[in-house]
This record gives C-alpha cells, structure tokens and sequence, in this order.
DNA sequence: CGTATATCAGTCAGACTGAAATAG
DNA sequence: CCTATTTCAGTCGGACTGATATAC
C-alpha cells in the first residue's frame, strides 16, 4: 500500500485550492454530530436517561445477554465507562447483573421486564428525535444518509478493537 | 390515530417496530464523527495543532481579519474557549492580537504570513485526512454526502446564538 | 440604562489510558 | 505464562455556564 498522500503534497505551484471550511466533510460531521447528540442527551435527559443507557438496553434486547466485554464492543463504549453505565442502570432494576456460571470472569447482563418497558418509552423519545434532526430531508434522502454513513463506518470499524 | 407529541405513543399495540441501534441516524452520525475526530486529531497532533487552530486560520483567510466574538461565531468555538486558541496561535506567531481602534472593547485578530504558511501546511494534511475518511465513497457519493449535511446543519443552526 | 466584548473560573459528560485483581 | 474480563483511578480535550470588567 502507499503511504505517500497525507502530508506529502506539492509545495510549489497553486495546486488545489482548499475546500472552504463550510464544507470540509470532517467538520460537517463533526458539527452535525453535534447538533444531533444535543437533541438526543436533550430528549434523553427529560427521562434521566443517557445515549449509552439507550445503546445497552437496544443491544440487550437485539442480541440478548451478554457480557460486559461483548456489549461494550456491540455499543461502542469503553469497558471502563460501561462499569458505571451498568451499575446505573442495574440500580433502577432495568438490568441485572450475575456471574457467568460457565466463566467466573465474566458478568451475565439480562433485561428486566421494567427494563424492556424502559427501552420502549426510550424509542419513542429517539423516533421523535429522529425526526426533528433530519427535518429538512425527504424519506429518500434521509435513507441516502443513513447509508452513506453506514458505509464510512462499515469501512473504518471493519478490524478495529477499541482498545 | 392521532399524532401524539414526543414520548406519548399508545402503548397497546405493535406500532412501528424502532429502527435498530445499527441504522439510527443520531448514532451513525455520532459514531462516523467520532471516527473522523480521531482522524482529524490524530493527523493535526503530528504538526502540534488541533482543530479548531484549523478553523481560526481557515476563517480569517476566507474573511479577514474578525474580533474574536465575529471568530466564535463563525468557527463554532465558544467564545471562552476561543481566549486560549487565540493565545496558543499568537503564542506561535500565526496571527497578532491588537485592541481594535473604532471599539475599543474589541480585539482585532489577524493571520500573519507564518501564519498562511502554517494554514497552507494543515491544508494538504487535512486534505489527506478527508480522502482517508471518505476512502469508500466515490465522488458524487462524497458530494452526496456533503450536500445532506450541510443542508441538516444549514436547518438547525439558523437562528442560533451559541450563548 | 441595557447590551456586547473579552477574559477567567469552573462544571460536566465523554473518550481514552494504565494498572490491579481474578480467572481462564 | 499469557490472555481476557471487570473494576478503579485518573488524564484530557471539548462543550457549556456564570461572573466580572470594560466600553458602546
């Protein structure tokens, strides 16, 4: 593979002029970013409730139990900030903890029933948020999006450990 | 069926199963500008910079010389953050700091010519950066995307005082 | 007067690191 | 011995708040 692109442009000459900032692709990310996790922690904060609680009770019921590790790989948090996402949330008795009888390492994670109401009064707030952060875009345009971002995802997370 | 406001869906019922964690649009673009921040950061670290050194420099290349109420505005950054961005670039001699003479309440910030040296530099890495990001995307996918988000942050940030 | 500017002193969630204890 | 899991104790950049001094 070559490595000569980043950095390594002509000096001499005019040669691309730059893109303005306005539309650099990683700060038009990063703002909209913004912008989106302002409406949700907004939305989330009304019900006590933060991104990474959702994420964990929407893997939980996709993927079933698991462990801390396996969930904080399928969320995206880290092990260490996901002791404390758990301990809040097994604290309002929307998750329980247990150890894994075939792997003393491990912690067994489930859903509570009160659990699975939680996360169904949370997808109602995010539908909404959903729905105002994407506004402005038609349905064929916001699933345009929705792929796009999939795919630079899909590529960049493609062998990735996090940590 | 009527449209209820945020949180307030019927409870008997299917209604519309929610979109998995997987393919909610807030979450996509959390993630992707997390991945493009990491990037961004990674990149500008290497030359001693960080992002928003790159939005001062860019800004007053494409207006001029601001106040740092006119750069916060424009860059995004708040305005107490902006004292100390202000102050690592004057620290290193890209832009000059000087009491404005028609209002004197204001400070005048202006690039020098190491400093359009140094933007030129963090141009042809950032460059790099945003082929390395949209690496799976051909061109008009790229401009696809662009074009979306920016329209997302042109609705959301009209009308918006950051303070 | 009220408003805007620049600065400072903080808080806060979230990303990320390092290391310990334990178990495979 | 080496690796994986959970947890704890932190650091760090960045978002955001409030207060103050000053000038319009």
């Amino acid at each position: 593979m070559s490595e000569k692109e980043r950095g390594g442009a002509a000096d001499a000459g005019p040669g691309e002029s730059p893109a303005p900032l306005r539309e650099l692709p990683s700060r038009l990310l990063s703002l909209t970013a913004l912008t989106a996790d302002r409406l949700v922690n907004e939305a989330l904060a009304s019900l006590d409730a933060r991104k990474w609680h959702y994420a964990v009770l929407a893997t939980l019921r996709e993927s079933g139990p698991a462990s801390q590790a396996a969930l904080s790989r399928r969320t995206g948090v880290y092990r260490s900030d996901l002791v404390a996402v758990i301990n809040e949330l097994a604290a309002s008795g929307y998750v329980e903890r247990a150890p894994d009888p075939g792997d003393r390492r491990r912690n067994v994670i489930t859903m509570t029933s009160p659990g699975r109401a939680r996360l169904r009064r949370l997808d109602t707030l995010l539908a909404g948020v959903q729905d105002e952060l994407l506004a402005p875009l038609d349905e064929s345009e916001r699933e345009q999006l929705t792929h796009l971002l999939g795919r630079l995802l899909e590529y960049h997370h493609a062998g990735q450990a996090m940590d």
